[in-house]
DNA sequence: ATGGCTGAGCTACTCAGA
């Protein structure tokens, strides 16, 4: 079973983007971040041409996030917190593979720029709160796996120039380690568990030509619970879509799971 | 180098992204 997780910007803009990789790389399930739709304009018949369903919590203009699902999944649920700002950045189901039960979690992470103001404060409270729930949900479930643009660089290798980044809401040493409180609860960030010395990016700005330089960084992520790390087979930085006309400044993280 | 580029909402320009 394959699990891939794509910040789109925008699902609207993106559709033709969407709709090539999903044929090229035929996840069973992708994850979808900031697609800035309502629910009401989400494209859900093109995307069920492919052969996906959709599972939508949108957002007017901004945020949003979305399961696209060619296996079954269900419990769907996204009202998993209330953030501060009534935003649509978390979104869960369940999905069965090998009779286990295993909680899919997609989140959208506030960005948190620029700090030293309420932005800042927002990505920590946020942050705080998802952490507080996940420790809830592993007494319930202990196989989860949380997929999405976390908005943090894990560590000075996952950035092309990380004393740049010192003072930046995703590379603040107060923001790393809110990721490690996470991954500590019983976690794998799944990429640097098997490539451990790799430099790979998820993510390169539209502006400068970044990714014709490849200054990128690694911001999004596969959080994999301890229960399933003998599972995962491969993980994988697709970097195709990046490199497409009209592309999003993302780029899809893939998993397998036997 | 607080620039550069892209998308939404809307139709001039701001907000947000990272």
């Amino acid at each position: 079973m394959k699990i891939s997780s794509w910040n789109v910007n925008s699902v609207r803009a993106r559709i033709e983007n969407i709709i090539k990789y999903l044929k090229d790389s035929s996840p069973d399930v992708l994850m979808i971040q900031e697609i800035k739709t309502e629910d009401k304009n989400f494209p859900y018949e093109v995307i069920k041409d492919s052969g996906y369903e959709s599972y939508v919590f949108g957002q007017k203009s901004y945020n949003g996030v979305a399961f696209l699902s060619k296996k079954k999944i269900d419990k769907i649920n996204k009202n998993s917190f209330k953030d501060k700002y009534n935003q649509s950045r978390i979104i869960e189901a369940n999905i069965e593979n090998k009779s286990k039960e295993i909680k899919l979690i997609n989140i959208y992470v506030p960005n948190g720029n620029p700090i030293n103001t309420e932005k800042y404060e927002y990505k920590k409270i946020w942050l705080n709160t998802f952490i507080k729930e996940i420790k809830n949900k592993l007494m319930k479930n202990k196989n989860i796996i949380i997929g999405g643009d976390f908005n943090v660089i894990p560590e000075e290798i996952d950035v092309y120039n990380y004393k740049k980044y010192e003072n930046d809401a995703l590379f603040k040493l107060e923001i790393r380690k809110k990721f490690r409180e996470l991954i500590n609860l019983g976690f794998q960030d799944i990429y640097r568990f098997l490539n451990k010395e790799k430099t790979d990016y998820t993510f390169w700005d539209y502006m400068a030509g970044s990714w014709q330089k490849n200054y990128g960084m690694r911001i999004d992520h596969f959080l994999v619970s301890n229960s399933l790390l003998s599972q995962i087979k491969t993980v994988n930085i697709n970097k195709k879509p990046r490199g497409k006309v009209k592309p999003s400044d993302h780029t899809p993280i893939e998993i397998e799971i036997s």
